[in-house]
RNA sequence: GCCCAAGUGGCGGAAUGGUAGACGCAGCGGAUUCAAAAUCCGCCGGUAGCAAUACCGUGCGAGUUCGAGUCUCGCCUUGGGCACCA
């Protein structure tokens, strides 16, 4: 091999991995193919937010897809492996406050950049499918479907609640609101409403979690985070009657998922923003000053569990349903929101919590309805909070019998209520529709006007995209959309008449809900071709963060079913993810100093030098390490995978990210495994060169040993690509390479080793596997070798060594032939030294034989 | 606060309920070398012991089992998510 003229005698992963590159984009080895002949496999990874420079967890999360798409192309399937960019959104709003540029222009150069970035690490993907979600291509489709779901009634309009900033005078993001100030101004950011578009997720809820059960091939973790999500329940609502409500309001609706526990309420507590506290609030002051102090703060759930509980009593008194002399008080509570349920609950003090901490605050009663079946418990001092279904005996019994679960229990409540007239049983879930308004500009325009006389009209399809203007200015704080001197004026779709864009734009979740389907038509003139997505869809293997267990796959899960309603996906995409694998994280330490002014300084990995443990900096200062750290800018730590390449090369990258840490944890990056790594590389390859340069010899015995050891291989990292177990897979690769560098075998056997050894490491490093296959004089590339194949009849092994034990101790072992019946090793292994030595003379109680693994005996 | 995970040598980790620590890193010893780098060979959980071996050991505490890293229950710690970060 020449390069340069200059004759290659080690391992040059500059040399070699630019040149393999070319060849497979000449070959065209990884564009998308439609055709009969085989069947089709599309896997697909989360594709990355523009943040400007790739990062090792890319190269981890994009090499895990590299792997199975180039597994899947050498078993005979046309694959389907694109790239594109998640592209709008907050922080290129971020940039352009920050350093004047635009939103547009960063994003473009960043999606370059990364581009540039990640070709050199090879990955098999078709570039020519590639889009960003804020190309007008792009989103004027996604205009498209909005306009059809909205035809569909799956959207529509309603008030919802945002965090305001009272200086700013805009909406702030939750992660712009720290400890419920703003982030710039710093002000008490508050809880406001507005009028946003919505899905209708909610129409979806039942089905949404029945179908969970279909998917086989979802982690357990994910469908029963998604199953909590939704959060099917089975309730009572009723009403409480005023005794001295308000005129209009005779009446308060609750809802409550323990009916069981009605006897034991003690006090009925209603939303800051429930219609009975607006109407107090009009009129008096108290009331109005406590609930604007009950709004500040964000509207995370998070931050409305942990805020102070605080209430306000109205004075109003409530009737109990079963006791018209019982009066219960009527607070005003900020923990109440008003999308759950009736935005209004009763309070059993004696079995939750929040509500036992709520009584003692206020000084309200405390009773039990129910007791544990053993021992004595203080009702007073903590509440009892058994699991619906456990046993309990009632006290303050409403219905059922005096010992029952909870779950009985509350079957029974509803059916005695339902039978005197007190509410219904009703279904609910804690699903709430999907808001996807956002008051933000760099995000794709909710296309629709407003007219004076039509209302809110959808614009025609003709007219798409609705495109954003480029002349915005980021100096002043809300959203340019809403100001721009001429963007809003348009013509009234319907009549024609003057009329104004709507100035939301969508939420980027919205974006990433379809973009897979998009894949399999990116330059399409509608939102999909129906005959591209009836071939290549579903996706067979989806890869991403757990992060995204919940949101991004429900929300995904909704688009699918709404596409198919409007003809845009076929019946079998209901579901569009058949397998899902959840990747973790690349973790890297943090090395912090601390300043005169005790503020932490954080110091880049090739600032610090590590010795026996600990680290120092160039002038000798000790830095603390803090171990295995979330990559992030701010700290540091974050390892650039060009430096990397530029050292060790792609295939180093690759190799390393998968070798050290199960995928579906977190692997901590260090420049020693990536030293070790590629110098395990360099040995692959002279172990090629050496057998390259054998002398052609007689079959040998030492043939057989080697040529099982391969079969094995080719066995465990088949069945260890199909599992993503590839740190084990990788691991059975480092045993074989041993095993053949050691081995006595002839030239055509090791030849045929070395040659089998690249095809199996080619997913993971595909460049060196390629120079392997060409110096060993193999066909074509590699890359479009079919698999090798494990021959059944050399995975036998003739004899097996089984470990005795004695009460489950090894003491131990003995060699017997590998189909020996279990009589015969019982026999053998009560003859054992060990067992003999242990029994001295007594009888054994009980033998176990486990055929191939185990012998126990029991004395 | 609520939901979901994870925790195994000095480090990353392996292990269908069946020999805990595969494989890799670091370390130690040796070969090679004038020397070093590179490479190769060997050792490598803890305690005791010359050794054979014994005991202990998978975050903590219980339990199920002939047998538990693996299953159950209760804790602790760390991580992910909590609907406007993506």
């Amino acid at each position: 091999m020449h390069i340069g003229g200059t004759p290659m005698s080690r391992y040059a992963a500059s040399e070699i991995e630019p040149k393999w590159q070319q060849a497979w984009e000449q070959a065209s080895v990884f564009t998308a193919t439609r055709s009969a002949d085989k069947p089709k496999y599309y896997v697909l990874e989360m594709f990355p937010y523009p943040s400007g420079r790739i990062h090792i967890g890319h190269v981890r999360n994009y090499t895990m897809g590299d792997v199975i798409a180039r597994y899947k192309l050498s078993t005979g399937h046309n694959v389907l492996h694109p790239m594109g960019f998640d592209a709008f959104g907050m922080p290129a709003e971020n940039a352009a406050m920050a350093s004047g540029g635009h939103p547009k222009t960063w994003t473009y150069d960043n999606i370059d950049t990364m581009v540039s970035q990640m070709k050199p690490l090879g990955f098999g993907l078709d570039w020519s499918r590639m889009f960003a979600t804020c190309d007008p291509e792009y989103y004027g489709q996604q205009q498209a479907l909005f306009i059809d779901f909205l035809e569909k009634g799956l959207v529509y309009r309603k008030n919802a609640v945002v965090n305001w900033d009272p200086v700013d005078m805009t909406v702030l993001a939750n992660e712009q609101v720290i400890d419920g100030k703003g982030w710039r101004s710093g002000a008490d950011v508050e809880r406001r409403e507005l009028t946003q578009w919505f899905f209708k997720i909610s129409d979806y809820s039942d089905e949404l979690l029945s179908a969970l059960d279909g998917l086989d091939n979802w982690p357990a973790k994910v469908k029963l985070m998604q199953a909590n999500w939704i959060g099917k329940s089975r309730g009572l609502q009723f009403g409480f009657d005023l005794v001295n409500g308000p005129a209009g309001t005779p009446q308060i609706e609750v809802y409550t998922t323990r009916p069981d526990t009605l006897m034991g309420a003690s006090f009925i507590g209603i939303s800051p923003d429930h219609p009975l506290a607006r109407q107090l609030e009009a009129d008096n002051p108290d009331v109005a000053a406590f609930c604007q102090m009950a709004r500040k703060g964000g509207t995370t759930e998070e931050a409305l569990e942990k805020a102070e509980k605080l209430g306000f009593d109205t004075g109003l008194r409530a009737r109990h349903p079963f006791d018209a002399a019982w009066e219960l008080p009527v607070y005003i509570a900020n923990f109440i929101l008003m999308d759950y349920g009736t935005g209004a609950i009763f309070g059993c003090p004696g079995h939750d919590q929040r509500d036992h901490d709520f009584a003692r605050k206020y000084g309200l009663p405390i009773v039990d309805t129910f007791l544990p079946l053993e021992g004595e418990i203080d009702i007073q001092a903590a509440p009892f909070v058994p699991l619906k279904t456990e046993k309990v005996r009632y006290t303050r019994l409403l219905a059922g019998p005096e010992v029952q679960t909870g779950d009985q229990a509350v079957n029974a409540a509803i059916d005695h209520c339902e039978a005197n007239g007190v509410g219904h049983g009703v279904t609910k879930f804690r699903l709430r529709d999907w808001g996807l308004s956002r008051q933000r500009y760099w995000g794709c325009p909710i296309p629709v006007v407003h007219c004076d006389s039509c209302g809110v009209v959808p614009e025609k399809k003709e007219n798409l995209p609705v495109t954003l203007p480029d002349d915005v200015t980021f100096d002043v704080p809300g959203n340019p959309l809403d100001r721009h001197p001429t963007w809003r004026q348009c013509s009234c779709p319907s009549c024609g008449a003057p009329a104004t864009r709507e100035t939301d734009t969508m939420d980027t979740f919205v974006d990433s809900s379809w973009y897979f389907a998009r894949f399999t038509a990116p330059r399409a003139s509608t939102p999909t071709d129906m005959a591209e997505a009836e071939y290549w869809m579903n996706v067979d293997q989806y890869i991403g963060g757990i992060e995204h267990a919940i949101l991004h796959l429900l929300y995904s899960r909704f688009f699918a079913r709404a596409m198919q309603i409007c003809g845009h996906l076929p019946a079998k995409s209901a579901e569009p993810f058949d397998a899902l694998f959840t990747q973790g994280m690349v973790t890297h330490a943090i090395y912090k100093t601390t300043n005169a002014e005790g503020r932490p300084v954080y110091h880049y990995p090739e600032e610090v030098e590590l010795r026996e443990g600990r680290g120092f900096l160039q002038d000798g200062t000790e830095v603390d390490i803090i171990p295995s750290a979330k990559m992030s800018k701010s700290k540091n730590n974050v390892v650039d995978p060009v430096q990397i390449i530029a050292q060790y090369g792609a295939d180093t990258a690759r190799w390393f990210v998968l070798s050290d840490s199960p995928p579906e944890r977190d692997v901590e990056w260090t420049a020693a495994g990536a030293e070790a790594t590629h110098k395990h590389l360099g040995r692959v390859w002279a172990l090629s060169d050496r057998i390259a340069q054998m002398a052609e010899g007689g079959e040998g015995a030492a043939d057989a040993d080697l040529l099982r050891a391969m079969h094995k291989t080719i066995q465990d990292v088949t069945n260890g690509i199909e599992a993503f177990g590839f740190n084990a897979a990788i691991a059975r690769l480092y045993a074989f390479t041993n095993v053949l560098a050691k081995s006595k075998a002839s030239k055509q056997a090791q030849r045929q080793a070395i040659m089998v050894l690249a095809q199996l490491m080619s997913p993971m490093t595909p460049h060196l596997a390629e120079e392997i296959w060409q110096m060993q004089g193999g066909d074509g590339l590699i890359a479009q070798a079919s698999w090798p194949q494990a021959d059944p009849a050399m995975l036998v092994d003739e004899s097996v060594t089984l470990p005795i034990q004695i009460n489950g101790k090894r003491r131990g072992e003995i060699t017997v032939p590998t189909d020996m019946d279990k009589a015969e090793v019982e026999k053998l292994a009560l003859a054992s030294d060990a067992v003999q030595r242990a029994l001295d003379g007594a009888q054994p109680k009980k033998i176990i034989v486990v055929p191939g693994r185990i012998v126990n005996v029991v004395i």
